[in-house]
DNA sequence: TCTGGGGTCCTAGGACCC
DNA sequence: TCTGGGGTCCTAGGACCC
């Protein structure tokens, strides 16, 4: 059986959830804000239709909000991760195979189901109906017989009011699905960024079309196996497989901007615990230790009056470990070199390195070491599951402070309606 | 005053090995 | 005239994604 994809992908995620909670935002132009309120990341239909691009910082929106009514939210992840978790929950209902491809999209493969359904489309159709009433989110359905085409199917979905968000691409004529592709910038294809765009117009490839005629050969020699592969997948020709379970990150990064500029070392070293911390988290959910970590600060770059600075370094971990207090030690050993005075300091991040499978550790040649690290563990396993009761930092490093002054700016943050019990919704 | 934060994969080139 | 050749590992840099 051949197979057929469907992408399934929220209408402007972030601000369609704010709208579930907020009816109001309903038909206003709506922006949400990247961490420390920087830039829009999340458009609605009217702020897209005010001309906002993406990525525009908010300083320079500020004059729409006042002139055009523009309402920016500061980003509330709390929430959009509990209202992503509660679509995939619906889209498994029709498909056993779905691989949840980022917070907003995921791919089901639907071969298998597609005979329960009069059609592709009347399925796609049910998909949007249950998510809408189910969860209160709009989305569009796209279907294909590689990812690729799924991917494409919905953006063509989105793309085409007429379409009533659902596109089928498997149920086209060659003939028009040709006519369909040749009327698609080449952009628009999943893997072609702005680079790699701007080489195949130089080339005369400028539609979806012009590269799914392409020779694969000769992309590949003038591209990489990577575009070769997309060209098949654009042909119908299914190379990339559903992923079902993600594989344990190979890094784990925490980093964030600062709420205002930071000159001293001993706020560095907060932040810096900080972010190890939560690192360390993520690092220890998915079992994994780490054998270095990398911390880096950074001055505020688009100041470029201000004198900058910009510097990294890696501390090799003599035993793999994924204990907060190690890895904080480390990190702000780093800092304590890298630290220096007169700069006025933007960012600091640390990213953990050289990660394996806490099951798979190699042991360690010397017993105090073991025993060591045996009690590492059952500290760190403590301390996860006070936090997971009592809160998030209900228990932490004294480094990582306690007033946080330098924390990113967040100032127009809706409540964790569906995570917190203390900021359930009230209805009056 | 004010400009995000995560990730992945591939390639090229050098070191090194037999 | 006439430099071997194939392979692995590592790193830096570049491209992409959301």
């Amino acid at each position: 059986v051949d197979p057929v994809f469907a992408l399934v992908d929220c209408n402007n995620f972030y601000v369609s959830c704010e709208r579930v909670f907020n009816p109001r935002l309903e038909g206003r132009p709506v922006v949400v804000l990247s961490n420390n309120d920087g830039c829009a990341i999340a458009r609605s239909a009217e702020a897209k239709a005010l001309g906002i691009k993406m990525g525009a910082p908010w300083f320079q929106l500020k004059d729409l909000a006042k002139k055009r009514g523009l309402i920016a939210l500061s980003s509330n992840y709390a929430l959009y991760g509990d209202m992503s978790a509660r679509v995939m929950d619906v889209l498994r209902d029709f498909s056993p195979d779905v691989e949840v491809y980022s917070i907003d999209e995921s791919f089901l493969q639907v071969e298998g189901m597609r005979r329960l359904w009069p059609s592709l489309k009347d399925m796609g159709t049910e998909i949007r109906r249950r998510v809408g009433r189910w969860v209160g989110l709009p989305v569009c359905v796209g279907f294909g017989p590689s990812k690729t085409l799924a991917k494409l199917a919905n953006h063509v979905a989105k793309k085409n009011p007429a379409l009533n968000g659902v596109c089928d691409l498997t149920a086209m004529y060659p003939y028009d699905l040709g006519r369909l592709l040749g009327s698609i910038e080449v952009e628009e294809v999943w893997g072609v960024g702005r680079r790699i765009a701007e080489k195949l117009r130089s080339m005369g490839i400028d539609t979806v079309q012009d590269l799914c005629t392409a020779d694969p050969k000769a992309i590949r020699a003038r591209f990489s196996v990577v575009l070769e592969r997309t060209v098949s997948e654009l042909q119908g020709v299914s190379c990339l497989a559903l992923d079902e379970v993600a594989p344990p990150k190979q890094q784990i990064m925490s980093s964030k901007s600062f709420g205002r500029p930071v000159l001293t070392q001993s706020e560095l070293a907060e932040a810096a615990s900080s972010y190890a911390t939560r690192a360390a988290e993520k690092l220890r959910a998915q079992q994994s230790v780490c054998g270095a970590i990398y911390v880096f600060v950074q001055t505020n770059r688009f100041r470029p009056d201000d004198p900058q600075y910009s510097a990294g370094l890696t501390i090799p971990l003599p035993n793999p470990t994924g204990d907060t207090r190690l890895l904080t030690g480390a990190a702000l050993h780093g800092l304590a070199c890298l630290f220096k005075p007169g700069y006025s300091y933007k960012k600091v991040g640390v990213m953990l390195m050289d990660l394996s499978q806490t099951a798979v550790g190699q042991q360690s040649l010397f017993d105090a070491v073991a025993e060591q690290s045996a009690h590492s563990a059952a500290v760190m396993a403590a301390l996860d599951s006070v936090n997971k009761r009592f809160g998030r930092d209900a228990l932490f490093l004294a480094s990582a402070g306690t007033q946080k002054s330098w924390a990113p700016r967040a100032e127009m943050k809706t409540p964790r309606f569906t995570t917190c019990w203390a900021e359930l919704p009230v209805v009056k």
